[in-house]
DNA sequence: CGCATATTCAACCATCCGGTTGACGATCCC
DNA sequence: GGGATCGTCAACCGGATGGTTGAATATGCG
């Protein structure tokens, strides 16, 4: 059962964390994995992780000494539920998304698709 | 242009935002009015449309001495399509929303559709 | 065993957030 | 002009948030 919209859209309101998700949606990893690519401590990492496990937005699963982060699309889709709620936009352009795309990766540092590297900060 | 997802994601994580866009989905109104439902104050209220108003996600235009608030989807949207990013999950079923809108308001508390009245706290 | 790796815990800090209250500035209308 | 209404501003408060560091807990491996 995905966590209510609370947790959903405040997990979501950070840049780190929709950099994590992003990275997840390529493939599941371990929490040391998904800190790499930030240059911040893995302790702050591990907090981000655990608000998007409580959100619902990942699952974790501890396998031998590792602890693997897996992407749950379902809490994403309660809050793409909620949003279609204000229906007057048209249904989804596809190209939208793209021409989004290009431009967060453009300038990282506005939108948080790409992860945050050294330099953006 | 919508503001950056930072802003419009964290303003869309609090019920008392949501409700009031909820609200203004129904009709522009005043921000007298938009408190009016809420047992808290004035002062509380505005903040929060200045919140929703600096996330995109309405405009405020005074006409005399009272203030108009209008939504606006165009910020939405903007969220929206990014959350098909994660595009894993099926295109939207209306029914879906159907089933989720009567979920919340049957206990209004638990994710904010339903403007929030005295007796809810 | 004993060391290295993976992850969390605990304490701490600065800042932000959501709310309050009281004073204030505009505007309408008699 | 002057009172009522609409809305914001400023100061304050408690609690959450995002980050740090250092110690602690598992687990894997030679």
């Amino acid at each position: 059962m995905p966590a209510n919209l609370d947790a959903i859209f405040a997990a979501l309101a950070d840049p780190t964390r929709r950099s994590i998700l992003t990275m997840l949606l390529e493939d599941d990893m371990a929490v040391t994995d998904v800190a790499d690519p930030f240059h911040m401590s893995l302790a702050a990492i591990s907090k981000h992780l655990s608000v998007l496990a409580e959100a619902g937005l990942i699952t974790q699963e501890k396998r031998g000494r590792v602890k693997w982060c897996k992407l749950e699309p379902d809490a994403l889709r309660t809050a793409s539920v909620w949003m279609r709620g204000f229906g007057q936009f048209d249904p989804l352009d596809l190209d939208d998304f793209e021409r989004f795309l290009s431009a967060e990766l453009a300038q990282p540092e506005a939108g948080g698709l790409a992860p945050r590297t050294p330099e953006d900060i």
